[in-house]
DNA sequence: AGCGATATATCGCCGTACTATACATAAGGG
DNA sequence: CCCTTATGTATAGTACGGCGATATATCGCT
């Protein structure tokens, strides 16, 4: 029984979390949330009232863009990151990666981090 | 010349950054604030606005306890870890490791991590 | 026909962090 | 001795974004 995580704890890494799963296919909304609760192993699971506005500032914001499609049998969305979206993505990875490292230093510089105990 | 992360990422890790520097010590605000700066070497940059109100809500749930204190020549308002807080951090180290997996399990899911390059 | 899963959407509440502002003391330089 | 900078704490107002609740609709199965 895995527990859900601090939803604060999120904040600020959800768009880096969706552009993520966009970066290489087109999936629409509800996918997505399959996608990112498959990949963290059930552990994040995006509220649809989290979910779909979220989605909504990005494509307000030109990160991502929108379709209506029902050629595989059903009326569903389709988002796809656009070029601005990259770069976004790009310097998202960035900050994650060196904010998660900061926070590392941190945690070992009071030994919460027992070295290879 | 290295720029600041963006503020939304830190949301919901600020209290296990705060509670980390007190696990192993007394500090007053100030010097928390330039802990946190030094060990994240000058990209964590607590405002005043920001880490006063947050200590003052870690003490009114018990996490942190404060007294006022000159001895050192200055009065100076010092905080200590309470045994909840102790629980309180342990539990936010827990979640935050696991978080930031599984983070790096979707970026490397979708190839934004190329493996050792 | 009924039901659970799929699929999208929005409203209003709430928690958290930031900006701006305020005040006070100490240290260092002119 | 004043002026500036650094130290030190505090709060009111504001902005933002995630979430629970709610609504609607279709699909596949029984």
């Amino acid at each position: 029984m895995v527990e859900n995580f601090e939803r604060e704890l999120m904040r600020g890494s959800l768009d880096l979390m969706v552009l993520s799963v966009l970066s290489d296919k087109s999936l629409y909304g509800y996918a997505i949330q399959k996608q990112i609760r498959d990949a963290s192993r059930g552990q994040v699971k995006l509220p649809a009232g989290t979910l779909y506005p979220l989605l909504h500032r990005l494509e307000d914001e030109r990160m991502i863009r929108s379709r209506w499609d029902d050629s595989t049998g059903r009326k569903r969305k389709w988002y796809d990151i656009t070029a601005s979206g990259r770069k976004q993505l790009a310097s998202q990875v960035k900050q994650w990666t060196s904010y998660s490292q900061c926070v590392e230093r941190l945690l070992n510089l009071v030994g919460l981090r027992p070295e290879t105990a």
